[in-house]
RNA sequence: GCCCCCUUAGCUCAGUCGGCAGAGCAACGGAUUCUUAAUCCGUGGGUCCAGGGUUCGAGUCCCUGAGGGGGUACCA
């Protein structure tokens, strides 16, 4: 049994092309013109030879003549084989194609009695022959799960899969043009890191046989960019995948791609100017008002984006201030929170975010979080326990989040040893000290601004996808046996 | 992790009160030299997700499990 199964009445149409002499899976078929300029370029009063390939999306045989509509990443035009056209060989050939396979034609482009743009086939040949049948026209490929699980089908059926990701092509451009345009470069870290660190989730775990060592997949680049910013690289960002072995929903892949950038002699306030100025540009590229739906909701982008302090925020949504321990416990107990085991700062930000974060529709900075939650941020110069760092939400997600990075490596120390002190709820997150880290920071690491924003879902606002996996090639999957 | 829903032909789906397994598309045979989801005539196609139970009888009711979807929880 092969692995995969042909479907006979295919098999029987491959066998045939064969007996014919023809190669089912061609070969080179060059100078061909995209489809979609072909039709652009098309003038009625003084047809053209035309050259295209692409696959057959449905095909009308009418005994000595038929009409194949045929599709390339750049439109679909209707090609007409005629026996009379062809001779008895070719049209021979031709009776052995179907919806699916791939062909090249050449011919002349002209309109036929009812007016459609038509490829007059004199030529074509065979370049793949489909083996499995692709989806029903009429619903296509529907379930979601069989369109992850068969992404190449989905690409090639659903019109509007493939232009999300062409989006997505784009917008990654975009963020790259426009980190470039104010003096960034482009690097990249260590994806396998010795020590996961940058933040605090969950990290998988791999062995390198050779040094005979566990590694971890990065959950965040973060510490390896900063120690680009002591080796003097002062504009820095990477777009690349981070790792973490945690839930998957509508917002949550385990892996994901960032960007994320660092700019010395600024801080977080550059961030945010920086972070509005390029998602407010994105926005403005797919509608000139700025205004983009996201499932129920509008979001507007125009600027300046909504500044939510967080601890008045916290004030105003609960009636009590943050720092009023007991009640914010009562408050969290209330909310459903299991807290007893959690510490007083991550009560806090369950609350937070269940009173506050949550509600948040339009682009909005919360700015200023506690410095217990954020060990890597510089602490406010007239108040130690808040930190210069904002969170980015839009459309009730988390967007990203910014710092004005520490770079007192005394503090920092303690900061990391504070965080191993604090009682783990999760067993699993590791809390780890990077020396090698410190040591870095403790040679002088420029005063800066450090970003991170997440592009998958910066993807999702921008292409009107409530799911993240509509947004990600090829999302993680529980792996299936039959297929 | 928990709750709700879904799983029937290659694909998209219907299936009433527990009583012979259905449609469209696709496939196969035929007709057709300007069609547009081509049309017309004809044919074949099922482990009803898996296992167990109730029943004279289960796609349908009950239990267990698997996979998927949605929600919720977790994710400094």
């Amino acid at each position: 049994m092969p692995r995969v199964q042909p479907e006979d009445f295919r098999l029987v149409k491959l066998q045939e092309l064969r007996r014919l002499g023809v190669d089912p899976y061609g070969g080179r078929f060059p100078n061909t013109q995209p489809i979609g300029e072909i039709l652009l370029a098309f003038e009625p009063e003084s047809p053209k030879r035309v050259r295209a390939a692409g696959r057959i999306t449905n095909l009308r045989a009418m005994g000595k003549a038929s009409f194949l509509d045929i599709k390339d990443r750049s439109g679909s035009v209707q090609a007409f084989f005629q026996h009379k056209r062809l001779g008895q060989e070719k049209f021979r050939i031709h009776d052995q194609l179907e919806p699916g396979d791939l062909v090249g034609v050449d011919g002349e482009l002209t309109k036929t009695r009812t007016g459609e743009i038509t490829i007059f086939v004199d030529d074509f040949t065979v370049l793949a022959k489909a083996l499995l049948s692709p989806p029903e026209k009429w619903h296509g490929l529907r379930d979601p799960d069989m369109r992850y699980r068969r992404r190449s089908v989905d690409l090639f059926t659903n019109e509007e899969v493939a232009e999300c990701f062409l989006k997505r092509s784009r917008i990654v451009d975009g963020i790259r043009e426009f980190l470039r345009q104010r003096g960034f470069i482009e690097v990249e870290t260590p994806m396998m890191q010795p020590l996961p660190g940058g933040a605090a989730a969950r990290p998988f775990i791999t062995h390198h046989n050779a040094l005979d060592i566990d590694l971890y997949l990065r959950v965040a680049p973060e510490l390896y960019l900063k120690r680009l910013l002591v080796g003097g690289m002062e504009r820095v960002f990477e777009i690349n995948r981070n790792f973490r072995n945690e839930g998957i929903d509508r917002q949550h892949n385990p892996e994901f791609t960032t960007v994320e950038l660092y700019q010395a002699y600024g801080d977080y306030s550059d961030m945010m100017e920086l972070a509005e100025c390029l998602v407010r540009s994105l926005a403005l590229q797919i509608d000139p008002g700025g205004k983009l739906p996201f499932g129920e909701m509008e979001i507007n982008y125009a600027a300046p984006f909504k500044r939510l302090d967080y601890f008045n925020a916290f004030q105003e949504a609960n009636g009590f201030p943050a720092d009023d321990v007991g009640r914010v416990r009562e408050k969290a107990r209330r909310l459903g929170v299991e807290e007893a085991r959690l510490g007083d700062e991550l009560v806090l930000d369950r609350v937070f975010e269940a009173t506050v974060e949550d509600h948040i529709v339009q682009p909005t900075f919360v700015v200023d979080y506690p410095a217990a939650l954020s060990p890597l941020t510089k602490p406010k110069p007239d108040d130690p326990r808040v930190a210069q760092r904002w969170d980015l939400f839009i459309g009730g997600m988390e967007m990203g989040t910014a710092y004005s990075e520490l770079n007192d490596p005394q503090l920092q120390e303690k900061k990391f040893l504070q965080q191993l002190e604090g009682e783990d709820e999760e067993q699993e997150t590791l809390r780890t000290v990077d020396d090698d880290f410190l040591r870095a920071l403790a040679y002088g690491m420029p005063p800066a601004g450090g970003m991170g924003l997440g592009i998958d879902r910066l993807v999702m606002l921008m292409t009107n996808n409530p799911a993240i996996r509509e947004v990600i090639l090829f999302p993680l999957l529980r792996p299936r046996k039959e297929g």
